[in-house]
RNA sequence: GCGGAAGUGGCGGAACGGCAGACGCGCUAGCCUCAGGAGCUAGUUGGAGCAAUCCAGUGGAGGUUCGAAUCCUCUCUUCCGCACCA
């Protein structure tokens, strides 16, 4: 009788994987490949229960994978830039490298300790040179391409600290130090050009059927393609000849009795100018620039500019305004009012009294504008529209903008709400742009050859002032790569979302030092066929992982398309009804919990709550419940290896007793689920279930024969001596430990040791399933007699559908119910169930 | 406002359109133990009954079907995402 001591049994099968390289693995084009990743970690000191789970998640993934016979890449990295560091350098002063490589450091040691069953020796760090100067690499790339250039974008800016704050440090429109109000601020930075990609981007997205739904969606609503029309109304007493606006619905241009046009947009600059009070006039929309822009409904404000523009299908003049509701960066900046049929003009021309027409109606309806309370949006015939009164709304949609096309007065276009993506960040702690500022020949790239641009090491980190590296002279300072004269180098650094966006490639070849990677492992692994992580990358992450996928494969280093195959997003855990953080004071911290139940304890129970993508509720109980069954486990095989275990185990064969044919087919059943449910569903709770029921059910098979686990306080048990008793138990026993094995690995490999098996668990197979085992001998189908269940009849399997239809009308509960009555049919329902209607 | 997902015991959650509540937690009773926060056995949706069993039951109202937690329509509630994208 050996005592289960979890923690003994961590150590110990842990120093065996690390030193047996148990999970590193090499391209091998003879086997199938399966490449399962999770989202790398932010190094952020400690990792909590909440991030724990996603790992667990890709671990069982792994673990069965490789027993079903694949070659599994499953390695790990730590996502290691980023504002965090930088923080705690201006509050404590400790340095960003210093400090993230402990917390580096002290979390993989919390993975270890789990089980995790990784590839270490393909981590990355994307802090490092030998990662970040592919970074750099690929921003090169970029730059020839003209995927990256320069403009100038909108920042957030703290007048006290005299710095530029991420949206993270900006706090209700206040710095996260100082507590002053930002101010918006315009800066020359780099931009990545991923809208040239939109409609592949979008199109892709009908490929991705291994994706949540909800994920498509939001990448669908996130690219926000829409087709539409621009329209030019001419400009009176105006250098500028036109203004262009966008609209989805020019059928309702007759109705279009204004004009709006964005606080940011030229022509408000061109007509303050020709003001009156030209400095009154900018003011003004500036006011509506500097406001924080997600004023919602109802925080609509304007004025009227004074000018008038010409409506080219009425001919008649209509008013420019200026509104603060109209955004700047999307369309043309300018939009065309239309207050009888959009919400949004509708509530302008209210609060300034503006004029409504009516030009689209529902068939039978009588719309006043005198006495309609909402804009009439939806669908119906046009009304007060010259020639085009009286057709559908969206035939004189496509009518008026193929004649708008005829008259030069317009065209028909797709907008999209991507922008594209501003890579810059006036920080420290990221990968530096790899470019210098020549006074004479500009922008210059770095050479290839001069990659990486390592960063500095800073001493002192203030948080006030521009760019961190600006005030590292020493670094600065270069020589211009052109001309050879003196140069500055850009002093900004990459948003971390560049390194997170191909990191899954780096895995692939992790070590090269010529390029990102080599096409070949990468043709190999890629793409990711089981990607799990938290919702919350759904939009950016995903899209720019997308993205890049595509540009390099433009840049002929892949040749697919989308990077993931099959995506789970994980729910989060909750303590007390709260997601986890040190400042709720409710984590969970997957150490203390090894320590008392043990890592296998903890895996179980957090797989076995719920479903992978839902959330959970941590709970101490239900892991003590989780540890009780890896108890009863252990007492079975511990049970059996001390009486029969070892023997010479003779091979199952159909000489069976009921109950050992009863045993074998639970056995099957449970390996078709088990498979199945990992497999395909990533139901892992139903999938610890059945393997529940296994146990439950050996437990009781034992009964009457030996006790398969008895209490300490019982008698010794007694032997097993029917050969295929032997058989049927070995073979559930071997089973069951296999498949326990993805969720507790370390039990597991005790085990399969003790039970003889050589060579430790990576050489071990998952079950196979046998499907004439698992069939039953003779099936139990009950019988419903309007609805109601009447009785049950047993017929042998395979029974044909007459046959169960004869049995069933043959069966005395179901005669009583039938007799006397006309039988009005008789369904037989895939050979289990017999429905009866009667009358 | 738009979009998505979901509503099942005291709780977490199971159920290819086919015996609702698997599995577990908690709880109840009993056994076993020096003791137990260990183990074992039985019970645990509600109502009626000593019982076998019967009736009701998956947010609500309709519908399709021999048969609906599951599919359709409407409705209520909750959670999530986006949010003035013209």
């Amino acid at each position: 009788m050996a005592d289960y001591k979890p923690q003994e049994l961590d150590k110990k099968w842990q120093a065996h994987w690390t030193s047996s390289k148990a999970f590193e693995v090499d391209t091998d084009p003879s086997r199938p490949k399966y490449y399962c990743l999770e989202m790398f970690a932010y190094p952020s000191g400690h990792a909590h229960v909440g991030h724990v789970r996603n790992y667990i998640i890709g671990d069982v993934m792994a673990r069965t994978k490789r027993m079903r016979g694949f070659n599994v890449l499953h390695p790990f990295g730590w996502d290691a830039f980023g504002l965090p560091a930088e923080n705690a350098a201006i509050k404590t002063g400790s340095l960003p490298k210093a400090s993230t490589l402990a917390n580096i450091a002290h979390m993989k040691g919390q993975l270890q300790r789990l089980g995790i069953s990784y590839a270490w020796s393909r981590e990355i760090a994307t802090c490092l040179p030998d990662f970040y100067k592919f970074n750099q690499w690929i921003f090169l790339k970029m730059l020839e391409r003209g995927l990256a250039y320069r403009k100038r974008s909108t920042v957030n800016w703290c007048p006290v600290d005299n710095t530029v704050l991420a949206n993270e440090q900006v706090i209700d429109g206040a710095c996260w130090r100082c507590g002053s109000i930002v101010e918006p601020r315009d800066l020359e930075q780099w931009f990545f050009r991923i809208t040239q990609y939109s409609d592949e981007l979008l199109a892709g997205l009908d490929t991705l059927t291994d994706w949540p739904e909800k994920v498509v969606v939001m990448q669908r609503n996130w690219i926000g393609r829409s087709e539409g029309a621009r329209v030019k109304f001419a400009l009176t007493g105006s250098p500028t000849p036109f203004v262009e606006v966008f609209t989805t619905r020019i059928d309702t241009i007759y109705g279009a009795n204004f004009i709006m046009l964005a606080p940011e947009h030229s022509l408000v600059a061109e007509f303050a100018d020709r003001s009156p009070d030209p400095a009154a006039f900018r003011a003004r929309a500036q006011a509506f620039r500097s406001q924080e822009r997600d004023v919602r409904m109802g925080g609509k404000e304007g004025f009227d500019t004074g000018r008038q523009a010409i409506n080219p299908f009425t001919g008649q003049a209509v008013p420019i305004w200026v509104a603060n509701f109209v955004l700047g960066e999307y369309g043309t900046g300018a939009v065309m009012g239309v207050p009888g049929h959009d919400a949004r003009d509708f509530e302008f021309a209210k609060l300034y009294d503006l004029p409504i027409t009516i030009v689209v109606e529902r068939e039978g309806e009588r719309l006043s504008a005198e006495t309609m309370t909402a804009a009439h949006a939806g669908a119906g015939a046009l009304v007060n529209s010259g020639e085009y009164n009286g057709l559908p709304w969206e035939e004189a949609n496509r009518r008026m903008t193929a004649d708008a096309e005829a008259r030069g007065v317009g065209e028909g276009t797709v907008q999209y709400r991507l922008r594209d993506w501003g890579v810059s960040r006036q920080r420290y702690w990221g990968t530096p742009i790899p470019v210098v500022h020549c006074e004479k020949d500009g922008v210059v790239p770095v050479p290839y050859a001069d990659l990486p641009v390592e960063l500095p090491e800073i001493a002192t980190f203030t948080g006030r002032g521009d760019s961190p590296l600006a005030h590292v002279p020493e670094w600065v300072n270069v020589t211009c790569p052109a001309c050879g004269g003196p140069a500055r180098r850009e002093t900004d650094t990459m948003d971390t979302f560049v390194d997170s966006s191909w990191y899954f490639l780096r895995f692939c070849d992790p070590a090269n030092t010529e390029l990102p990677f080599d096409p070949a492992p990468a043709g190999y692994w890629m793409p990711v066929d089981f990607y799990s992580g938290g919702v919350e990358h759904a939009i950016l992450h995903l899209l720019y992982s997308r993205f890049f996928t595509r540009v390099l494969r433009d840049l002929g280093l892949v040749n697919f398309d989308e990077p993931f195959k099959r995506l789970l997003t994980q729910g989060m855990v909750l303590k007390n009804g709260a997601v986890m953080s040190k400042s709720k004071g409710n984590v969970v911290d997957p150490d203390d919990m090894i320590e008392k139940y043990g890592a296998d304890a903890l895996r179980l129970y957090v797989m076995f709550v719920a479903p992978p993508e839902k959330e959970i509720e941590w709970s101490d109980a239900g892991l003590e419940g989780t540890f009780r069954f890896l108890m009863r486990v252990w007492r079975l095989v511990d049970h059996w290896c001390e009486t029969i275990g070892g023997e010479g185990i003779p091979a199952c064969s159909d000489d069976c007793t009921d109950a050992e044919r009863a045993l074998r087919r639970k056995t099957h059943e449970t390996i078709r689920r088990v498979t199945g449910d990992i497999e395909e569903r990533m139901h892992l709770n139903t999938a610890i279930s059945s393997l529940m029921e296994l146990v439950n059910e050996l437990y009781a098979f034992s009964e009457g024969t030996a006790r398969g686990a008895p209490s300490r306080a019982e008698a010794p048990p007694g032997r097993v001596e029917r050969a295929q008793t032997i058989a049927a138990l070995h073979e559930a026993i071997d089973a069951l430990v296999v498949m326990i094995s993805p969720f507790a690995p370390h039990m597991a490999e005790e085990l399969w040791q003790r039970l003889g098996h050589p060579g430790g668990m990576e050489k071990a197979e998952w079950p196979s399933f046998d499907a004439n085992v698992a069939k039953a001998a003779e099936v139990v189908v009950p019988v419903q007699v309007n609805g109601k269940l009447r009785g049950r009849i047993t017929a042998p399997a395979g029974a044909s559908d007459d046959q169960l239809r004869e049995l069933a009308l043959a069966d005395p509960a179901v005669r009583g119910h039938i007799d006397g009555k006309t039988i009005r049919k008789v369904v037989v329902a895939k050979g289990t169930l017999v429905s009866v209607v009667v009358s």
